[in-house]
DNA sequence: TACCGTATTATGTATAGACATAATAACTGT
DNA sequence: ACAGTTATTATGTCTATACATAATACGGTA
């Protein structure tokens, strides 16, 4: 005789919902009501339901109970691997080649820009224009740029920040079709990402992949 | 004296990895000396850490303790709305129009093949090539098609799914240049989704988004 | 009917205690 | 020194209970 554990829960309700048992916008049973159908505590159901809220599959309100969410908004969870990783994953080896470096300004803070092409076996994997606060980043030494790149060290150094991320395509400028060595198909898949701690930009990439590159995830 | 709530736990936790007080990598106090410190119980440290190990900010593993996480922010979540939605969210008016529909097989499987323009102030905003398979969606009529897209009345009729999404950039063919109207930069930012209903694929979508066209998310 | 305070309800959260489980460390006999 | 067993430890989860809180329904009074 074993427990009824809050995974079981989910499953059973998530089958519920999948066989239209419980359509979206119905209202299902309450947690007690729930409790005692499934012989366990209150507690487990609510874990089991809040965690089914989270993913937007059910929606909660105090007094209104749970109903099928109507619309469920999709959500989709991307790994935002660091570069060398991502390469390394796919059995390949990697490297990285500083192309530029120099100090600016953004926003009136002081900068350091850089330019680094991410390889995969040698071939060109993702072009990136990085811009890091001087204030931030005044731990990375010169001689650390040599061995690691800035995002890594940025990633094992800094350790929360909030910030936005967004995709986008653009066409392959002059310097972008060298790089990549295309000529027809000049569509690039652009990341850009801004890294905040406390109000303070820490650093702005934009990463540009060639034709071809895809990003995915798994619903 | 109020009680300590395990938001209060997740905010003390987080200033500390902020001030970098805790470290990427270092070990941080088990539950117990937590609940002890910040006087509470062992259950609310428990809530306040697990969910900070989801959104992978610390690291936990049973006898190993709970670290700080050498690589946070590797996950981005996006949501993926409905497309009238994305459109009335601006504030624009939506219309779509279907631009072809006939039977096709995919993977022997029969099923219909849709073509519509979704449009945002009656200008084109994205193109969307659907098949959908004809078991499942049985029930859409050809009433359905005219005053609601295909997308709504799946996420409305078919709950719970699984499926993947991929994002990547393609150069516009000609048919899209049309669509959009565009010329010189013809970098089209490309959303493939696949949708799953217990193994069997559902529906399987190509959407194209004219040049500029930004998918945004906040870390 | 319109308004306002109160009762009710379902979820939200905290607690103390118990046992389960994974991972490691310590110990054992060969 | 090695392999196999056992103990220890920190997290993982469930329970029963209590109280908090948001949202609604229900009254009664003007």
């Amino acid at each position: 005789m074993n427990r009824v554990t809050y995974q079981d829960i989910q499953r059973d309700v998530l089958d519920r919902i999948k066989s239209r048992e419980w359509e979206p916008g119905d209202l299902i049973p309450n947690e007690e009501t729930l409790a005692d159908t499934f012989g366990c505590a209150r507690a487990t159901v609510n874990r089991a339901l809040r965690e089914l809220a989270q993913a937007g599959i059910i929606d909660r309100k105090r007094k209104g109970g749970t109903r099928v969410s109507i619309s469920p908004i999709r959500k989709a969870l991307f790994d935002i691997p660091i570069i060398r990783k991502e390469i390394e994953n796919k059995g390949n080896k990697y490297s990285f080649e500083i192309l530029s470096e120099k100090k600016t300004r953004l926003n009136k803070i002081d900068g350091l820009s850089v330019e680094t092409i991410h390889e995969s076996n040698d071939v060109p994997y993702a072009f990136e224009q990085r811009w890091v606060s001087l204030k931030i980043a005044s731990g990375l030494k010169k001689l650390d740029l040599k061995t690691i790149s800035i995002n890594e060290w940025l990633v094992a150094n800094i350790p929360i920040s909030t910030g936005t991320i967004s995709f986008c395509a653009e066409s392959a400028s002059e310097k972008e079709r060298k790089l990549f060595n295309i000529s027809s198909n000049n569509a690039l898949l652009i990341v850009n990402r801004e890294t905040f701690i406390t109000e303070d930009l820490v650093t702005k990439v934009r990463l540009s992949y060639p034709p071809g590159h895809k990003i995915k995830t798994i619903l």
